[in-house]
RNA sequence: GCCCGGAUGGUGAAAUCGGCAGACACAGCGGACUUAAAAUCCGCAGACCAUAAACGGUCGUGGGGGUUCAAGUCCCCCUCCGGGCACCA
């Protein structure tokens, strides 16, 4: 059979010039490398989050790094020096499952899955700059968070405690408290997270809580979404602690008083009860000498396990317990029952209350329950007579029945009771958190060894290794199980070394780091990934930070952008860095949904990359993923639509192709107005221009970028038989072809090269200047105006462009329709807004 | 329960500052080309009413009210969906 030879060049085809253009580039390392700090250009830093090397990239990968090249391609022809780096998350517990599954080393597994995915992501046309890519999971990097691990420990900001910890018996160790969600596990959904009592490493992020805190309202770069969600996971609360004093016959040490915390101090005299929670030592010290109620206790507890192992944490049925024991109210003496109950936080505040069931909801239920006093002491006035029960509000709320202190209004009573005990010596003003201390230890292999030592010369005190013995590799042969604690504790060679301090034998510590700690600073890495001395040079951190943009999914959220703003806060005060914040802009990128639920594995609904990549192009692929909706929305992935794309890549081939000749006038300079067909083309080019340097500075809606082109092509379409019949100028022509590649090429890049060297473009498409619109090429010289009657539609009319009130106005009375339609009627008003619209106001 | 988002044709969506609702696509339908199909090209397309056809008319952005000459957009109330937090004292 005999092919066509003219059909088979106009004919795109991704699968021949995709590659082809990636060899290309592969062959040229400079071509997305960042310039100094001397470039002589404002810089730009964008960044797509890391991910795991799970071996695979999904399409909210393919979406994500969509989003974070186009914009990288803009900023580069809009003349910025731009970083675009890559990296590799590379510790976790997926590599020991694979080593346990299929007996390969993590380390193997993980390697070849980041050589698989960087393919991916080439074959994807991704400007990354690989040589600033990050793997943390080689010693060259995790060495260094070992560095700022010692660096946090001769800080205080490293520490170890024996406390509760979050236990997941299918990752066999513990998590954050950031990872446990709903009382399950992050990683496991089906797990619930057990309580144990083991001796961790602990960063002091909670040093850091109202900076934290404070600093989210500088972040206005941020999504408003991520910003409440960190305020709430901090979680500062304004209070006052007051001790009660125990009135009982127990004796044992710490029980003479009861410290509660409360937000309420105004509400005091309307406690008629302490409660406890049932971890609380007062509560234990009580029990120790009352099996009866030692038996309660445990029954609470015993409740509390049960409810977690049926997934309700939040609102379970409140319980407790009368101890039979008294508390003394130091404001006014009086003696209240003190209750252990199953609602009290051990782990917030102080593990007691103060219960005033006339003004809070939970303590109000409790009372209900068990038949316990409600006393009304606040009113919204001093004679307000009955008001509905619990009565929580503060605001315009006054102390009624309070000694001396009725008739204060709430807000003001509560400083200054708080000031009273404080003079008093029997409390003060106070504030607590939600946030914890962040327990970085990890009872498993893959992840970074903890520097630390332990040696009989500092009892069980740990003793840190000097940097120069770092960094502290792992050793590459483990047996890998997932029972009995920490895999490196079973390797001799590991846990057996010689102590800093005395020279003689030590053990190490077999913990590793959370893996959140390598992503916490990750980003300055790439500003200087290959220094051997430093984690990085302060002033090539300081040329880049802060990242100009930072692209990722929402569910880091709290995760790692609240890690790495601690992160960077501490590196701030070690003197590294100038910046407070990691990253000026974040971007929530929406998910990639199929038939209505997100992809994944177990849903059998997951769409390859590699798939869409061959039957459509990278270009395509990517196009749709940034044409189907805005990208902060989820997307619903429909295979037709990339096709769709494919089509609307076909088409501008077939007419570039076609009018390639022309396209190459460059040189050539318009002459006059051109006809009217070449002005309504030429306008269009340039509106297009116009929206799509304003989609990129501003909303990011590159689906109606994208729909702007396809416009702008579909007016190529229709002047075909005009352009072919001589009535647009070759130069023209040329305008609009060569501009359209440019326009594309953030969105389209091998597309975009691909058409630049047919047409004769010079140099490579992505540095070539972004395009500007030209203000004299928009104008239009008549506009359509829509006139309205009584606010509906009844004809448009065309005036000149920039015509004035009574110009417009006189056109629209003129209007054979509309004279139809006011007839009968008179007309009251002529509402008239220049270059919008007329709308006449007819009875 | 509290705090954020949302709800627009058969579908994804657009309308950026209160000013022509449905741009641009997908799916669909009709036509051209073809022996045929695919591909490509041209056209139709919110719903309802009316009509031989054309010209038309009415309704319409989750529901109800309001402000305005004018509301998808602003205000109040409600319903549903998604996300986050949730005995946090």
């Amino acid at each position: 059979m005999q092919t066509n030879e003219t059909e088979k060049q106009t004919r795109y085809n991704p699968a021949e010039i995709e590659p082809k253009w990636q060899q290309r580039w592969d062959a040229d390392p400079a071509l997305y490398a960042a310039e100094g700090h001397d470039a002589g250009k404002p810089k730009y830093y964008c960044i797509e989050m890391l991910p795991y090397p799970s071996g695979q990239l999904h399409m909210g990968h393919v979406r994500n790094y969509a989003i974070g090249d186009a914009l990288a391609r803009h900023m580069w022809m809009r003349g910025y020096n731009v970083l675009h780096p890559m990296g590799w998350d590379a510790f976790g517990l997926p590599a020991e499952n694979a080593a346990l599954k299929n007996h390969t080393p993590p380390r193997e597994w993980t390697l070849a899955n980041i050589a698989a995915m960087r393919k991916q992501m080439q074959r994807l046309g991704l400007s990354y700059d690989w040589a600033t890519e990050v793997t943390t999971c080689l010693p060259d990097y995790y060495r260094w968070n070992q560095w700022f691990f010692l660096k946090m420990f001769a800080a205080g900001l490293a520490y170890r405690k024996k406390s509760k910890v979050n236990w997941c018996p299918d990752c066999q160790t513990v998590l954050a408290n950031e990872q446990v969600i709903d009382g399950r596990c992050w990683r496991h959904e089906d797990t619930i997270v057990e309580q144990r009592d083991l001796t961790q490493w602990f960063l002091r992020i909670t040093k850091y809580s109202d900076e934290l805190l404070d600093g989210l309202d500088k972040l206005v770069g941020w999504p408003e979404k991520v910003r409440t969600m960190q305020r709430n996971w901090i979680g500062r609360s304004e209070g006052t602690l007051v001790d009660f004093g125990v009135d009982s016959e127990v004796k044992a040490a710490d029980c003479a008083k009861i410290t509660v915390f409360t937000t309420r101090v105004d509400t005091i005299f309307g406690a008629t009860s302490v409660q406890l929670a049932p971890e609380h030592a007062v509560a234990k010290a009580f029990a120790a000498e009352d099996a009866a109620l030692a038996a309660k206790i445990e029954e609470l507890l015993t409740q509390q396990t049960l409810a977690r192992e049926a997934g309700d944490v939040g609102g379970i049925e409140k319980h407790g317990v009368d101890t039979g024991r008294f508390a003394v109210n130091p404001f006014n003496g009086e003696r209240v029952p003190i209750w252990v109950a199953n609602y009290i936080l051990a782990d917030y505040g102080t593990g007691a209350i103060m219960s005033v069931p006339a003004h809070d909801e939970r303590d109000f239920e409790f009372a209900q329950k068990y038949g316990l006093a409600v006393k009304q002491v606040i009113a919204p006035r001093v004679d307000a007579g009955d008001v509905t029960l619990p009565y929580t509000a503060e605001e315009d709320a006054v102390l009624v029945d309070s000694g001396g202190w009725t008739g204060e209004s709430s807000v003001e009573a509560q400083q200054k009771m708080a000031e009273f005990a404080k003079a008093n010596g029997f409390g003060t003003a106070t504030v607590t958190y939600r946030l914890k201390d962040w327990g970085v230890s990890r009872q498993r292999y893959w992840g970074t060894p903890i520097p630390m030592v332990y040696c009989e010369c500092s009892g069980e005190e740990p003793i840190p290794l000097p940097e120069s013995a770092l960094p502290v590799v792992l050793p590459p042969q483990v047996d890998i199980t997932q029972q009995g604690g920490s895999p490196l504790g079973r390797v001799p060679e590991f846990v057996n070394t010689t102590c800093p301090k005395c020279g003689g034998p030590a053990r190490r510590e077999t913990d590793t780091m959370d893996t959140f700690v390598d992503s916490s600073w990750y980003f300055y890495r790439y500003t200087d990934s290959k220094n051997a001395d430093a984690p990085f040079a302060s002033e090539k951190a300081n040329y880049w930070f802060p990242i100009d943009q930072y692209i990722g999914g929402v569910e880091h959220a709290i995760l790692h952008l609240i890690y790495s703003r601690f992160w960077t806060k501490v590196m701030r005060d070690l003197g590294l860095i100038k910046n407070d914040e990691p990253a000026a802009r974040l971007f929530t990128q929406g998910m990639v949904i199929k038939d209505g639920a997100k992809m994944s594995k177990s849903k059998g609904n997951v769409v390859s990359p590699d798939d869409m990549i061959a039957r459509y192009g990278a270009d395509a692929t990517r196009m749709y993923a940034l044409f189907a909706v805005p990208p902060d929305k989820d997307l619903e992935w429909q295979e037709d639509g990339v096709a769709g794309i494919s089509r609307f890549l076909n088409r501008i081939y077939r007419l570039a192709t076609k009018y390639g000749n022309m396209s190459m006038a460059k040189d050539v300079a318009r002459e006059g107005k051109g006809s009217a067909v070449e002005q309504k083309l030429l306008r269009k080019l340039h509106q297009t221009i116009a929206k799509i340097t304003m989609d990129f500075s501003g909303r990011w809606h590159f689906n109606t970028s994208i729909a702007a082109t396809m416009e702008l092509v579909n007016e190529v379409v229709a002047s075909e038989s005009a352009i072919d019949a001589g009535e647009v100028s070759t130069a023209a022509v040329a305008e609009v072809f060569r501009n359209l590649v440019l326009l594309m090429a953030p969105f389209a890049p091998f597309f975009a090269a691909e058409l630049w060297e047919q047409i004769g473009g010079e140099g490579v498409v992505f540095r070539v200047p972004w395009p500007v619109a030209n203000a004299e090429l928009l104008r239009e010289d008549e506009v359509e105006i829509p006139v309205q009657m009584n606010g509906k539609l009844v004809n448009v009319v065309k005036v000149p462009a920039g015509s004035k009130e009574d110009v417009v106005k006189a056109a629209a009375l003129a209007d054979a329709k509309v004279i139809a339609r006011a007839e009968g009627k008179t007309v009251v008003k002529v509402i008239v807004v220049p270059g919008k619209l007329v709308n006449l106001v007819v009875k």
